[in-house]
DNA sequence: GGAAAGCTTGAGCAATCGCTCAATAAATAA
DNA sequence: TTATTTATTGAGCGATTGCTCAAGCTTTCC
């Protein structure tokens, strides 16, 4: 059956909309619209506008796995690849995202004061990728190229928060030579050590 | 009459409503039983939901203002006035904020795609909230605090992104200690003049 | 007191919300 | 082919959305 690739397809679309839009502000007929489904294969397919989201969640984060992997492996040390990863693979630093912020970043703060399955998913990944942060800065530690002590749980918070701040940023920015200003400061602190 | 009174207090809780839940998920419902008016006198009153909404924007911008006004008075030096700012009267470091975020911040990454009233005047009081920043930057390089020829515009760029970022932690940190962190490390290097 | 003006009230409007399901079409099995 | 399973369709459900406005209530002024 040629219904994988469909949904995998519709799936995409589906997460396009909720990071253009946000998910309260998402309706149904949004979702028909950009999947090209009807209300009935939706449902079937995905459960609920909730599950939908999730999904959405959860392709985003794949997305963002493979891209830090492609930057890793091109790479020639630990903090090259977190660089490279944010230079050439984040959203924040990509056309083709539907608006230049992270996904996760914009729906941590839509999303942050209900209490709610989505949101518990929402934190999940989002630690899930720092543990990803962590684990570069550890690397880069027991290689020498930062200090063998160095907090990298710390790190990682710190570089979590830097990217946070730049994808707000970039949500008001009207000169996007600013927004390329502060991706390359902070790529180059960490390149240099410095971070 | 104490119309004015009524309507003060009813904005301050609007903007709490608004704060916590977001624009768009904030129903005319939950926004009658925060401010204890019938819809009738909100639209007498405010005209529209995101009438309410632009005017609970001004009013959470008078209060950071007066915050910021507060703490500079109080400070020793340009700096310190903007560490004393985020330390004491910043969202982030205050218990009474619904939740532990900017509002602004928050409302840039749940409307920052769409092309509306709302958006413009949002980016219209981030602009005027950076002008502060830059105009303390420019006074701490003529007072010598920083380097005399020190980019104001550039630091208050850096500082919105960098409190940006901790909003954004914040709202997905389970552990408030590390909020508390990135907070200090800021204001350190602020007053220390490493920002 | 009575008349005029302003405020508050809440039932209820049209539109839209997320979602369901019986009917239909397409694909697979026999 | 025919029988059976699987996928798609879209009209339309009850609930909720932002919002209106005629009726009632208070206040103000003479």
């Amino acid at each position: 059956m040629t219904m994988n690739h469909d949904r995998s397809a519709a799936l995409d679309q589906a997460l396009r909309q909720f990071w253009l839009k946000g998910y309260a502000a998402t309706s149904l007929k949004d979702l028909e619209k950009a999947t090209g489904m009807h209300p009935g294969s939706i449902y079937a397919a995905f459960g609920s506008k909730a599950g939908l989201f999730t999904m959405s969640m959860d392709r985003y984060s794949e997305w963002l796995d493979k891209g830090r992997q492609n930057a890793a492996a091109r790479a020639g040390s630990w903090l090259d690849g977190l660089a490279d990863f944010i230079e050439t693979e984040h959203p924040l630093s990509n056309d083709q995202a539907p608006v230049r912020t992270c996904f996760m970043v914009k729906t941590a703060l839509e999303l942050g004061a209900e209490d709610s399955a989505i949101r518990s998913h929402m934190l999940d990944l989002l630690k899930a990728n720092d543990r990803t942060f962590e684990h570069s800065f550890q690397q880069a530690a027991n290689n020498g190229e930062i200090p063998r002590n160095s907090d990298a749980g710390k790190l990682a918070r710190q570089l979590s928060s830097a990217l946070g701040g730049i994808c707000f940023y970039a949500m008001r920015a009207e000169n996007t030579d600013h927004v390329a200003e502060l991706v390359s400061d902070l790529t180059s602190r960490l390149r240099n050590g410095t971070f």
